[in-house]
DNA sequence: AGCGTGCGTTGAAACCTTTCAATGTCGAGG
DNA sequence: CCTCGACATTGAAAGGTTTCAACGCACGCT
């Protein structure tokens, strides 16, 4: 044997086995290795175990770039997330995760952070990786390069938005019920001033849910709503919008409060109780979302479940079939969201 | 004009353009190109000028796949995290993907969700890959596979953890020092039934936080500790070591809580605001990490800070020196942690 | 005029896998 | 005995980029 078997020349330097190199060890040509490796049923079963034997002896790995090379395309799926450190997003590319990993395409995942520069940088590698499919929330005005991509035969679907929907599928969760579930609960339970937090006012999420609680307070009687816009979605938002609720006078004051997520409903929360004021005695909250911090806050928050991973797989379901058959038509998948009661909202 | 700049042939299929198209189209050499793309000092101004309109005007985007496959590896580092849905975790990939992203070199992330064969499935991605680093925090018997993966000229640091530390480098926090951070923290408060929570026993970072808080109480008097196992470290674990907790004697309840990490923590302040028992003023608790959610808790939530976004920083930086050059030596970086204080230990 | 130097550009080779038309072999049926 | 078909295997071509030795040209120096 004049192949070494650990991988190592005696310079010490990396080598790798090609298929090649299995074929000549094997004794058959590099055709037969790839039928060993991609259609096993087409090779005798005798010639099959010899060249297994003979991978494995010399550890041979495939070679992806080659592989992506000859096919022309990446198998991989690239996806762009707004924040990794929101739970609502990995839950989701969790959804997506499972769902691709069932037909073996594995997930890139990029985080954008909200950044349109870091989009971008994103977009130009997943490009140059030529990946099957690519999902996205997108933060900049990014149609101009989608619908580039898309030309060139790379299946596209917006995730949690209906951005440029004539042009790409999207999957997306209805804001407008969810919002009404959220604002019908917190007036059954007798509350008449709610203050809806969140922003900015931009943001679609944002408004839908926002004028579907406006809805609900039109049908009852007795009920405000005021609007408290923050410019980002996260815990210190809500401290600080709490602090400005508390400064209003007595009957001013709102009795609950609609948090646009659930990281805001959580700095609302922490604001209320350093305040002194009782959770739900005084003010109801409910969050956005259900995260999983939302139940085990030490007041369990009741919130508006997104079914997270359901989304992510959906957006997963449609993109395989784009990747099938780029002529699909294009397609709004719209899941419901649901109530979850929990302390926070009760009495 | 031949050729459409639509990226579309007439019969819709996706078309790709190559440096060869570049070159044609340009009236210069593809090496001439290629020179444009890497190393543009190289090329006369004029032509650089030229074939840059040229690569503009036909959309030409490099093939990463032809690219790596010629450079016999992926500029790309591969990292397989515990469990990308705990804020630990994504944090320090975080600061892995700042480090990376100045040095151009995509992160692609795996999440083994502590599952060895999902780990072992990255693995064999990222060897096809061809990565040029790997960063894990193991969950299965690796070591095997990372020697081997090591020898083929990959680089490969452990983050958060001390496998084969005699063959690989490491990045990690001092487990110890934390824990007596936390122990003494509590025993200087006054507090003198300590229940450490967290599990399971076999993991390194448990044992020595536990033993740093046994070490602390030894040195005071009337100090005990209690080590309530878990079999995971998630709020549910927290919750349901509370409910243990209070089933015993009123002499036997602890009056601090020490978990071992900010997920169980919340569970334990959820399960005692439930009971009813308060906080701190009854029982203290202290988590470990200090990710975002411990401030924003209703009670915010003292804890020892580990130093994530760093930890992923200076696990990039070995990485980096690692692929720069394979002989560097073995390194192990211990980082600090650093005591947090909030209310849910004051008094 | 002749020679050498330096610069910009060229073009073929190499990287590794997959595909597919062609080749070879064996057995059954006429 | 010959033919045909079925089946297993072969080997070359293709895919796009980078590298590098070689080439050609202009200019300066002798």
């Amino acid at each position: 044997m004049s192949t070494r078997s650990d991988g190592l020349r005696p310079d010490g330097a990396a080598r790798h086995v090609s298929v090649k190199d299995v074929a000549a060890a094997a004794g058959v040509s590099v055709g037969t290795v790839s039928n060993v490796l991609n259609r096993p049923e087409k090779v005798l079963p005798a010639t099959l175990q010899h060249v297994l034997g003979v991978i494995d002896e010399l550890g041979f790995v495939r070679n992806d770039a080659a592989r992506q090379l000859r096919a022309g395309r990446n198998r991989a799926v690239g996806m762009i997330v707004l924040d990794v450190r929101n739970p609502f997003f990995t839950d989701v590319a969790q959804g997506v995760e499972e769902s691709l990993g069932r037909e073996r395409r594995p997930l890139i995942l990029g985080n954008s952070g909200q950044d349109s520069a870091r989009e971008s940088t994103y977009l130009d590698l997943f490009e140059e990786q030529r990946v099957s499919g690519l999902l996205i929330t997108p933060v900049g005005q990014v149609l101009p390069r989608l619908r580039r991509i898309r030309d060139r035969g790379t299946a596209v679907v917006v995730v949690d938005r209906k951005v440029g929907s004539r042009e790409f599928s999207s999957v997306s969760v209805d804001d407008r019920l969810g919002g009404r579930l959220a604002a019908q609960h917190l007036v059954d339970g007798g509350r008449r001033r709610i203050a809806f937090v969140g922003g900015p006012r931009g943001l679609n999420q944002v408004k839908h849910r926002l004028a579907a609680t406006e809805e609900v307070a039109a049908a009852s009687t007795g009920v405000q709503v005021r609007f408290v816009e923050t410019a980002t979605m996260d815990a210190d938002a809500g401290r600080r919008a709490v602090d400005e609720l508390l400064a209003l006078g007595k009957r001013e004051r709102p009795d609950a409060i609609f948090a646009a997520n659930d990281l805001v409903a959580l700095g609302a929360l922490q604001g209320l109780t350093l305040a002194g004021a009782r959770v739900p005695e005084d003010v109801a909250i409910i969050g956005y979302d259900d995260i999983g911090f939302a139940a085990s806050a030490a007041i369990p928050l009741s919130s508006v479940r997104q079914p997270r991973e359901e989304l992510g797989a959906a957006a997963a379901r449609i993109l395989l079939d784009v990747i099938a058959d780029p002529a699909t038509k294009i397609r709004h998948d719209v899941l419901e969201p649901e109530l979850v009661v929990r302390r926070s909202t009760a009495g």
